[in-house]
DNA sequence: TATAATTGTTATAATTTATAACAATATTGG
DNA sequence: CCAATATTGTTATAAATTATAACAATTATA
């Protein structure tokens, strides 16, 4: 069971992959107990970081397509965590906006959030968990450029 | 289109999530051409590491159930690029090796990956590269800790 | 030796991701 | 202004990925 992946080791990637699986199961069952799951978190801050965002916007951002995008809002909506509003600019789209339960949930889920993002990076410095973040950040513009 | 993502990139897995997508769409669109896709190059690489590899030993260290694991080998298979040996020890498995076709074809793709990761890392040193690394692997250990 | 566990497999379901088409509305070029 | 074109949200659907249940053959265990 040791070290049979000694020539996939060499690629950056395989690291990256192992890593978020963990990272995805465990930020998944720490949100699950607010009814959330990666995408529907991710999906519930940025609304509330962008009041009145459109669907098509939200969905361009977190790299989702329009038709799949429809089935989280749905979700998010049927919880009553969020709200379409017919936009008055533009009336094919909706601004979504957060209503006061998706505040509280979206409050409650990030603490959560936090905690477990402090328990992942358990026992590597602050500096360290920096340098990560921006090479990480490199990387995907790195990746970014050629498409 | 710039920075509506603040709220996010506090999570250090909000990065990992955005690099790992572009070094997935990479690294695919180059093993493609080797008529490989990353499950398939992790597999060959695996099974030229470990002579005689067992199908469900292979499946434990992908993280693959075993039922998809069948077909990952039957593509491989199918390919002329490993072949199925009974075992003599234990008459229920098979034996992966590399045929000289997947020897050649593993090169190949092996090289074509380094390049790929290297394309990846520009502009990163060896030494934040390395620091990368270690900090993911630290990260998968903490998220193996918990199951 | 009887029972239980493992290996590879098939079938199938659940989940995720992608594509095509459409009505309603908005934008643009003539 | 008007005709053509593009965009928004949507439905339907397909493709791809991941997971579960059951089974025959074989091995390990009690």
């Amino acid at each position: 069971m040791t070290g049979r992946d000694l020539s996939l080791r060499r690629f950056s990637g395989y690291a990256m992959k192992r890593a978020f699986n963990q990272v995805q199961a465990d930020l998944n069952a720490t949100l699950a107990p607010h009814g959330l799951r990666l995408v529907t978190f991710s999906a519930l801050c940025l609304i509330d970081e962008n009041k009145g965002l459109k669907q098509s916007e939200l969905a361009q951002i977190l790299g989702v397509e329009r038709p799949n995008m429809v089935l989280i809002v749905d979700e998010l909506d049927s919880a009553d965590l969020i709200v379409r509003d017919r936009s008055t600019e533009d009336r094919r789209a909706y601004e979504l906006r957060l209503t006061e339960q998706g505040e509280k949930v979206l409050a409650a889920a990030s603490a959560a959030a936090q905690g477990h993002d402090a328990r992942m990076t358990a026992g590597i410095t602050d500096d360290v968990r920096e340098t990560l973040v921006t090479a990480l950040w490199r990387i995907e513009a790195n990746g970014r450029q050629r498409d």
